[in-house]
DNA sequence: AGCGGCTATACATACGTATTCAGGGGCCCT
DNA sequence: AGGGCCCCTGAATACGTATGTATAGCCGCT
């Protein structure tokens, strides 16, 4: 049926010239004259010449790839991944592609053994890991990471105590900004969704920097308005109910993540309350659906294309010797209906 | 710094074997005995040894990956990738696991070049095809693949003159389920928002399906009430704005798409309308959205991860050289607020 | 003319695995 | 005891590329 793929050889017999002639000639390598590199290259698409990855990488020691590793404890439905993540994966293939890398990609769970051949097989030759991972569970893996060898960079915050390189968005500023925004807006009874423990450093930090919005102008916090809530819509409902039925009274809500307070908004029409009316939201990330909820959600949008451009480049930086620091990205507030 | 990794010859020295024997007993070949296995097992484990994919692709001339490509037009916001299909992705990458095989991921423009060397560069064997296609420009491309022996499987319609094997939902049973829903409750004058033409087979099942319940209820089907419209949020806006602008009733509405559906029921809020008071709506996919918008929106849900199990399936069939039939999935009525 | 230096190409080899083929040893049967 | 057979293992090899080293040719200089 298919015949034999041309290899090098066969280049190299066409073009008249030896085989290690071919393979620099279609490197790039400038030892090999243009004239040369010219019937090589012809040659080469005459006869739909392609390199073999695998042995090309087998020879090289790498395979310009890189896996993309999300992490991320199971739920029974299987769209309910973050959103916000899932949004990286293009951005992310078109900076590899940019880069002339290729993407493998990866589900893995946060709480089970991770199973990550990829570096030590030689499938990938770095890995981008994505996902809010319990700090103290993952520390482990990553050191042990560390111990192999294995390039790797983190989205997350950039903490001092962090192992390896992190990209991450200036989660302080973006609480400041939400904190911000809703002060100016007149709210003065404002509640805080979302966990603010040293398992979440993202959003230990939005918390931060939002108390840092009250505190400078001057707004008490009410830490009986804190309420617990994981990114996901349920959470938010639970977590609003908490507050509802703990008699707790508030003008404006910040949420750490649109999921969370999409949920939030939907248990406040239900019980009654009108967005941005009673209660105006602020909610974290820019996912799509907090365009299109109902009033439009106003939210702290992260630099997603961006994020992944710079993973990727201070992964293949890594990868060839290049270590880079780690990196904060500026976040930005996007004003909508819900406030 | 990192010490060399181990190599099968590593292994057999330990276990005082040779490498034939270390490869042999690691595949599971049995022409082994369990004793020597055993060795060799434990000498593997002892130095954390992992093949080389590379090495061990080139020896057998497959990389057991697959390439997943998502065929859309670019979109000047990158997070606007179709939801339904990128809710595939965390299906697709666990049913390639339970098989063995990798997952490689890349966007194709539709209306470019695809520069797809996946196959040819044996850096996969076989490539899963998502995405509405337009099938008039995708043939010749479709075309391509299979005189280059490439082996591949399409998500989408299965049709007399396809190419290749398809894995699809059963559209024609879906937009049936939306209309007869419709009817049942009580509605007659029904709008169609979506695309019915040849270029997107898909769509034009969901229309027929449509038509087909329609009639069967003996419900007439105003043909002014069928407006063309993407799957995009602002189409459905633009599509029910035609319609209000052209003086059309209609109390109810089927979208081929849950962003057209909830694009169209935005409108309809802004203009003063209610839903399903006033009109009700279904959607096609069951995105994420489709449970949050407000009221939550009824639709018609595919078999997502059913769909990636059996496109992952056929492909390794096909690449193990067996062919299977094209697959038509069934689909499912949600029903929520909308209607 | 001879030699040094440079450019462009060829030769040889290694990457690590999986598989074909050949052979050694043990067991059973005649 | 001898022969045949099966079970297991080892030796040899090929997959296709990239790169270190060697070499041929050429030019310019003394």
């Amino acid at each position: 049926m298919t015949q034999r793929r041309p290899t090098s050889f066969d280049i190299a017999a066409l073009a008249g010239v030896s085989q290690p002639t071919v393979s620099r000639a279609l490197s790039g390598n400038p030892a090999v004259s243009e004239n040369t590199r010219a019937r090589v290259v012809a040659a080469a698409r005459q006869l739909n010449y392609i390199v073999d990855k695998n042995a090309s990488g087998l020879r090289r020691q790498q395979s310009r790839t890189l896996a993309l590793l999300f992490f991320e404890d199971p739920t029974p439905d299987d769209s309910l991944i973050n959103p916000f993540y899932l949004a990286m994966v293009g951005p992310m293939t078109r900076a590899c592609v940019r880069a002339g890398y290729d993407l493998l990609i990866s589900f893995q769970q946060l709480s089970g053994d991770w199973h990550v051949d990829y570096a030590d097989s030689r499938k990938a030759d770095g890995l981008v890991l994505l996902g809010y991972g319990d700090y103290v569970t993952a520390r482990p893996r990553l050191e042990q990471l560390v111990r192999q060898g294995t390039h790797f960079v983190r989205w997350g915050a950039a903490r001092e105590e962090q192992i390896g390189t992190t990209v991450g968005s200036d989660n302080e500023q973006g609480g400041w900004l939400a904190g911000h925004h809703l002060v100016e807006r007149g709210r003065r009874r404002i509640a805080f969704l979302g966990v603010a423990d040293h398992h979440a450093p993202e959003f230990l930090d939005r918390y931060a920097g939002f108390r840092r919005a009250l505190d400078e102008a001057g707004v008490e916090f009410d830490q009986r308005l804190k309420v617990d809530a994981d990114p996901s819509e349920d959470s938010g409902r639970a977590a609003l109910a908490q507050l509802l039925a703990q008699g707790r009274t508030f003008d404006a809500l910040f949420a750490t993540s649109d999921l969370t307070a999409i949920g939030a908004m939907r248990e406040l029409h239900q019980r009654g309350f009108s967005t941005p009316g009673d209660v105006a939201l602020v909610g974290f990330d820019n996912i799509a659906a907090a365009r299109s909820s109902e009033p439009s959600l106003t939210t702290i949008a992260q630099a997603t294309s961006r994020a992944a451009e710079v993973l990727v480049e201070t992964l293949i930086a890594k990868i060839n010797g290049v270590e880079r620091d780690s990196v904060l990205l500026p976040v930005e507030l996007v004003v909508r209906g819900s406030s």
